[in-house]
DNA sequence: TAAGTAAGTTGCACTATACAACTAACTAAA
DNA sequence: TTTAGTTAGTTGTATAGTGCAACTTACTTA
């Protein structure tokens, strides 16, 4: 979580100021960056009448400049992401917004391919799963999984295999030409 | 389309200066209310940097003070949606912001059951579909739209019929405690 | 009484999914 | 050199929601 106020006489948008914050705070420009919305009311920040907006983004955890550990007030802070719940030891009503910024990512992921943006350039599909996993916290059926993401038309295999302690598997990356793909069927929320 | 400033001394939130202003200028207070985003940026108002917070709201026809043919620029202008487009004789980029909106309430539509809570306190299952296909602009099929919304518990069949010149229709009504419900498929996009 | 119309139902094909069992390809230990 | 273990990837079966089309039902009106 990073924040700041808007300068304008620096920022073009809303968004240009949103991604200029991010871009200072953890050194890496953002794969993703979309609003979630904005709160503005006379009584959650005792200063005076504020109006929040709030962005959320995905980053490939490849270059961060503040890795978790090294966390402070300055750079961002970061939440793990537990079930629901994030510690909420947060200023104002920052713990709210976190929570409904991770619903909403929630939301999308489930019929979007998102998650496939922010694989490294080379990635196998069943570690294109787990990010879909990690962000939705719960397993995923395989075969379905496979089936949806290929019939997307959206990855592309490669020659090219990840070495490991067993099977091989199959190397995959984005077409050059693709957006993001939206899904007719949900994933089964039945499922733990 | 409505707008104003928002009123630091009146309004707690944004969304109470938005639903004011849509009950000042329509006399009707909203069945729905979403915020559809929020932009700002220092070119798009030649009076300097603005910030503008648009909502999108659902009214039932039945008794807006401001019908379409008495509209004038004090009171709500209205538009009709004709495909995807609306004439762009808007001030600043508010043709855009308006389309945008509309794309938004399609895509909810889609998966929603939030047209429900525009009806009537009774209506019948086909009303229900004219208000969807007016939305999406598209026809649905019928089996599968009763399916669908008799499964989503949404409903609740009343012991009353429509009259009409031919079989009478079942009126049915929203179920007390209900909220809106996901869907778990998109209706298939493949009809005209 | 028959024709017309809209409500509502039924049957069939199709597709994406969940689930589970299977085969394939590799490493490493015996 | 063989075998056990692990993960990749495939296949088969059941199920559910949809599209489509034909059908039945219930009413009015000529």
């Amino acid at each position: 979580m990073v924040g700041g106020f808007v300068d304008i006489e620096q920022d073009a948008s809303l968004e240009a100021a949103a991604a200029r914050k991010l871009q200072e705070k953890t050194g890496v420009k953002a794969a993703y960056l979309e609003q979630l919305g904005s709160w503005g009311s006379a009584t959650r920040d005792p200063r005076g009448w504020f109006a929040t907006h709030v962005y959320f983004s995905m980053l490939a955890m490849d270059n961060l400049q503040t890795p978790k550990n090294g966390a402070n007030a300055e750079d961002a802070q970061w939440f793990d992401v537990v079930a629901n719940g994030v510690s909420s030891t947060l200023a104002f009503d920052h713990a709210r917004l976190l929570a409904e910024a991770i619903q909403r990512l929630r939301n999308k992921v489930e019929y979007t391919s998102l998650p496939a943006f922010l694989m490294p350039k080379l990635f196998t599909l069943k570690e294109l799963q787990n990010a879909y996993e990690a962000i939705l916290d719960r397993t995923l059926d395989k075969s379905a999984f496979r089936t949806r993401m290929l019939a997307a038309n959206l990855l592309e295999a490669t020659p090219h295999y990840k070495e490991a302690a067993n099977r091989p598997a199959q190397l995959y990356q984005l077409k050059s030409d693709s957006e993001p793909v939206y899904f007719q069927r949900l994933f089964n929320p039945e499922k733990k």
